[in-house]
DNA sequence: CGCTTTTGACCGGCGC
DNA sequence: GCGCCGGTCAAAAGCG
């Protein structure tokens, strides 16, 4: 009995793993990322910081909110304790500048063609992992099964669904996981091109589907089905439960309870193959900001939302602003870096009068404009995501609210 | 009261 | 065409 329906699960996933290769190929395969012989996930997760990460950062694929740095994506930042945790890296100068501050062994293949990926998204390192698009309906098994997934998205291998690998994980997000000193693992989903019922007026062509993998927090947060969720910014309601085949696993559908009308989607079921990590799969987007803080804890049976929690939701929102300002700052700081020594380590294709140049500077006007979006997210549009481009896109964790984090609020 | 989770039923796409 | 399967709906019950 085959525990994998062997579609080629999960082989367009990349996964950062201690140790092990670290494969990123484009959807033109022509990109690979090679990390070796440098552990880089502590193989404990309950060193995690008490949080998990999941984010909702678009790319500039007409991501609605590529342009929104996750308020807590600092949580990430912080725990890594590094100011190379660098959100922004328009170019594979800044891939390269990271990898070569955190990865000594790590190798940039193809690093033109991260350049070209990375261009065309914008300031949100989550946003910049990209997955092409894939013709499969298949959603893969787990973004943490990875012997497969990986081995499969280096060779551009198919699985029986067509899944193609095809996933970009810039070398500053691999950095991310590894100075998370923590095993979170993001990992790029791909694009799942499913027919959910309530697409309702016409059957979607494609959907954006953002795999996350994070570690399963202890019991202490699960709920009566034994579940245990971590929680983010987002508000979400449980809106079923299914049992998936080949998996021993449930899966846990979820949407965003954060505003009504919202379509975000999220699923969570835990890896075949490492059932101590969780898959969380986002569909659709959020049409709404950032909530300023949690609504509805009646009825909750999920996390206790409150020891000390519930203290001050107001003035938790004052920190995360407080605190995006301060990544804000930092984000200057690392520009600042960036244009005064990186080109020394990278030989650039950004040169001065391309339309390279062009286009990183037009990018570095996106991203002001972004950080403003970020304070101000008002203008988020509710763009039709249904009507994009298949895509695929990485996304940020924020790394919130786990079970023995009681500093969390929201 | 308003929200949640739970859970069985239903729907629709896809593979055979 | 049929069956499988994933995703969603909706009623019931619980929680703060």
């Amino acid at each position: 009995m085959e525990n994998y329906r062997g579609e080629g699960d999960l082989n367009d996933i990349v996964r950062a793993s201690g140790g092990g290769p670290l494969s990123c190929v484009t959807s033109h395969g022509s990109a690979t990322v090679h990390t070796s012989g440098r552990q880089q996930f502590p193989s404990d997760p309950l060193n995690l910081p008490s949080s998990a990460v999941e984010g909702h950062g678009f790319n500039a694929f007409g991501d609605p909110f590529s342009s929104i740095r996750d308020p807590l994506l600092h949580e990430l930042h912080m725990a890594a304790g590094s100011t190379h945790f660098s959100r922004r890296s328009p170019n594979s100068a800044d891939h390269h500048r990271i990898a070569s501050n955190f990865h000594g062994s790590t190798t940039i293949v193809g690093q033109s063609k991260l350049f070209e990926e990375d261009t065309r998204s914008p300031c949100n390192i989550f946003s910049r992992i990209q997955i092409s698009p894939v013709s499969s309906r298949k959603l893969p098994v787990s973004p943490c099964d990875l012997p497969t997934m990986a081995a499969s998205a280096t060779t551009g291998v198919s699985g029986r669904g067509g899944i193609k690998a095809a996933a970009v994980l810039p070398s500053d997000m691999i950095n991310a996981n590894t100075i998370s000193k923590s095993s979170l693992t993001v990992k790029t989903g791909p694009v799942q091109i499913s027919s959910p019922r309530n697409l309702g007026i016409k059957k979607r062509k494609s959907q954006v589907k953002k795999v996350v993998c994070v570690p399963a927090p202890a019991a202490a947060n699960s709920r009566s089905s034994g579940e245990v969720v971590p929680s983010d910014l987002w508000a979400w309601r449980k809106y079923g439960q299914k049992p998936i085949k080949g998996s021993p696993y449930p899966r846990g559908y979820y949407r965003c309870s954060s505003s009504k009308g919202c379509s975000a989607r999220k699923h969570v079921e835990r890896s075949r193959t490492e059932p101590n990590m969780l898959v969380i799969t986002y569909t659709r987007e959020h049409n709404h900001p950032w909530p300023t803080q949690r609504n509805a804890l009646a009825g909750s049976t999920r996390s206790h939302p409150s020891k000390t929690n519930n203290a001050s939701s107001a003035s938790k929102d004052e920190e995360l602003k407080k605190e995006s300002q301060d990544m804000e700052k930092q984000q200057e700081m690392d520009d600042a870096e960036f244009a005064q020594g990186i080109p020394q380590n990278y030989s650039p294709a950004l040169l001065p009068g391309s339309q390279q140049a062009e286009d990183f500077f037009a990018e570095l006007d996106e991203i002001e404009t972004d950080r403003i979006n970020l304070l101000f997210p008002q203008g988020f549009s509710g763009t039709d995501q249904e009507e994009q481009e298949e895509k695929k896109t990485m996304v940020p964790f924020g790394l919130f609210d786990w079970p023995e984090n009681d500093t969390a609020t929201f």
